[in-house]
RNA sequence: GCUGCUGUAGCUCAGUGGUAGAGCACUUCAUUGGUAAUGAAGAGGUCGCGGGUUCAAAUCCCGCCAGCAGCUCCA
């Protein structure tokens, strides 16, 4: 039915040949591909015809969720701003940002860049080239003996773009025979894409798209024409593996973007100078907050008395909350026998991220990769009775594991880091209470830090795993069930679960929108039966305890990294490094802020360092900089009438209030943890 | 680990074969200042480390170390 429609075909492009159609908006980003020269009457007519007979098609291409969508009427089809009546009589053509979605710009502006690349280097190969989050790519592998290309000539490229862009336009494409495309991109030297050719299924069309006579094996679909309105921008240089697989010839791939209008594409560059402004490196660098040493080597992170401080606080918080829940701390050592991590599996299935082994009375000793093993050996160090299930052990423990130096980055990925480890030992009749509970604490706590997250459920992966159907099943309901409980969403990650059970991990987005992954929770078959782990039933038998590893912020190293960035350096008032700076006009005001900052630390405020002895300005200049948040100026009137004026972080106003109003002001913002100053 | 790039004062960077510079920060002195750049002077560097080429190396070559952007991998 659908082909015999007289304009108009739903979606699906494949339905028409694509040099023969043009697309057409619908609601949303939905795209109704209509012959080409089709007058708005005759789509409409075609989708009216759709409505009366063909609701089922239009339910499935439309992608509509509503079973009744195809009687809606029809102009709700159509792109909000074209009313049927305007329609009817001059179909206004449709924005060219409103037939394409951003990604196909990409992709296209991706094809252009390849040709312009293809013009200026002649004998380049052609690997890959689509549209991705935030632009696009493509790979290309330079022929021997050709200068790698720099930065600089990226603005060379983007000349020609602009030249190719207005000297060929029109984008068309073809269908060849499985046979002609091989020979055609054999013909032309392009072996990356005859290889890509050969990935494709067995009866996927094979298709070419062209503009001038540049032409590209892809499966599109991409704009009519190279020359509407658009901007784009070629970022970066780098390697990237063909098919990315690191065994394969390394190629050069040139990242780029490309927006509808220089409007948009500047914000996105704004956007980019931000997240190159929040960098934590280089906050860390100007609020003197940790540093890296070569003498020290690769991936291990010193915490300077600044960061220390934050540190230290998250660290209570996450003691304290785990107090509440009922959890124990538990410490242990950072390196133990080689043979504990032969029993647990490690040194088979984890060597290559361990640290070589050291000697020690001729025994070969390893520095720990993970806490679990500690924490079993203290499980199995005596029997264990149903009764005192659940055990909730948690420990603050620094793992290190050797990761490849390319892979480094500040605090986010490092070889030594301490994780928010605990494990749960429970029957699996406890298995979704104790869950919820975890899922509860995990809320909490990156809720406080003004963290939105998106939970996903890991499920059972294709292969390669251990355990029972049955064992799987229940442990993976336990995890959904219990984040019923607690109202939490749940997004499914098929398959994505590890080889010894399934998990939910936490995705958080951050003051910027990115995300960041941190917290998890796992349900572990394996390690209790390597260990042999046992408890003895109210039946007088032993059973086999479920083991969960979880952990709220991953690494407190990747979290406090994240947390920079988040935050841009502004910790809020629980965190900041430095909460209150007290600054004196003059040097004779020096006693009375001396009093007043010896009785906030008296209270465990952390305050500046009292007697620096330098001027007014300079103090609030430097408190500026360590983005302390509230500075109390107090000169003769303040000292007078026991007041301070009060200036708070990101403001050049100021109040003048009365000492006791700003500590309980203080109070009440550390003791609830909030987030705005 | 791989590809490309980088390494000069605490920080940001200039200096492409002739024996090292700027701004900020730091120190001292002067300035006694009501909300982030007062003035003057001073101190600070075996130019990442090691080797080579050269009459001469921060500069050219090689190796190592460390960093940056990606790829692959990951808390």
């Amino acid at each position: 039915m659908a082909v015999g429609l007289p304009g108009a075909l739903p979606q699906n492009p494949k339905f028409l040949s694509p040099r023969s159609r043009v697309p057409f908006p619908l609601r949303g980003s939905q795209i109704l591909w209509v012959f080409r020269g089709a007058t708005t009457a005759v789509i409409l007519c075609a989708l009216y015809c759709s409505e009366t007979n063909g609701r089922g098609f239009f339910r499935a291409h439309l992608g509509a969720r509503e079973p009744r969508v195809g009687l809606l009427p029809v102009r709700d089809l159509l792109h909000p701003e074209n009313s049927i009546n305007k329609m009817s009589k001059t179909a206004p053509a449709p924005q060219v940002d409103e037939l394409f979605p951003l990604s196909t710009l990409r992709h296209s502006v991706a094809h252009l860049m390849a040709s312009a690349v293809g013009n200026l280097y002649p004998g380049v190969k052609y690997g890959f080239g689509p549209s991705i989050e935030h632009g696009f790519y493509y790979d290309f592998d330079f022929p021997e003996g050709t200068a790698p290309i720099e930065k600089k000539d990226l603005k060379r490229i983007e000349k020609e773009m602009r030249r190719l862009a207005k000297k060929t336009p029109e984008m068309t494409v073809e269908k060849l025979s499985r046979d002609e495309a091989c020979a055609r991109l054999a013909g032309a030297d392009q072996d990356l894409k005859v290889e890509a050719v050969e990935l494709i299924p067995e009866g996927e069309e094979i298709t070419f798209w062209s503009h001038g006579d540049w032409y590209d094996l892809c499966e599109g679909p991409h704009m009519d024409r190279l020359d509407h309105d658009f901007a784009f921008k070629l970022q970066t240089i780098a390697g990237a593996y063909w098919r990315g697989d690191e065994n394969n010839r390394m190629l050069q791939r040139i990242y780029g973007t490309a927006f509808w209008t220089k409007e948009e594409l500047d914000a996105h560059m704004a956007w980019l100078e931000e997240v190159k402004k929040r960098d934590h490196r280089r906050i860390g660098t100007e609020m003197d907050l940790f540093s890296n040493h070569a003498e020290a080597g690769s991936g291990f992170v010193f915490w300077h008395p600044n960061l220390a401080n934050v540190r230290l606080e998250i660290e209570r918080f996450w003691w304290d909350e785990h107090t509440k829940r009922g959890y124990d701390p538990v410490y242990t050592p950072h390196v133990s026998k080689e043979e504990l991590f032969a029993v647990s599996g490690h040194l088979e299935n984890y060597e290559d991220m361990m640290y070589a082994p050291m000697t020690i009375d001729e025994q070969p000793y390893r520095a720990k990769p993970m806490n679990c093993p500690g924490h079993i050996l203290i499980y199995q160090n005596r029997g264990r009775s149903y009764r005192e299930l659940p055990l909730r052990w948690a420990e603050l423990g620094t793992v290190y594991r050797y990761e490849r130096s390319g892979v480094l980055h500040g605090m986010l990925r490092v070889r030594g880091f301490t994780q928010d480890d605990a494990h749960v030992f429970c029957t699996p009749d406890q298995l979704e209470k104790e869950i919820a509970s975890v899922l509860e604490l995990i809320d909490f706590m990156l809720k406080t830090f003004g963290f939105e997250y998106t939970a996903y459920l890991a499920t059972r992966p294709a292969d390669k795993t251990i355990g029972d159907d049955a064992v799987w099943e229940q442990a993976t309901e336990a995890l959904a069930a219990a984040a019923k409980r607690l109202d939490m969403p749940l997004e499914m990650d098929e398959g994505g679960g590890a080889f010894y059970g399934p998990k939910i991990d936490f995705k958080v987005r951050d003051a910027i929108g990115r995300e960041w992954q941190n917290s998890t929770v796992q349900c572990d078959f394996n390690l209790p039966n390597r260990f042999d782990l046992t408890y003895t039933g109210e039946d007088g038998q032993p059973h086999r305890p479920i083991l969960v590893h979880r952990a709220v912020l991953g690494s407190l190293e990747r979290f406090v990294g994240g947390l920079i960035e988040h935050f841009a350096g502004r910790f809020p008032v629980w965190l900041a490094p430095t909460q209150v700076a007290l600054i004196p006009i003059q040097e004779e005001h020096e006693s009375y802020c001396n009093e007043l900052s010896d009785l906030l630390r008296a209270e465990g405020f952390r305050v500046t360092n009292k007697d620096a002895s330098s001027h007014m300005n300079k103090r609030i200049k430097e408190a500026q900089k360590a983005q302390v948040p509230y500075m109390l100026i107090a000169g003769e009137r303040e000292a007078a009438d026991r007041t301070v004026a009060l200036r708070r972080r990101g403001t050049r106003e100021q109040d003048v209030v009365s000492f006791e109003d700003f500590a309980k002001m203080l109070r009440s913002k550390r003791a609830s943890r909030a987030l705005e100053i």
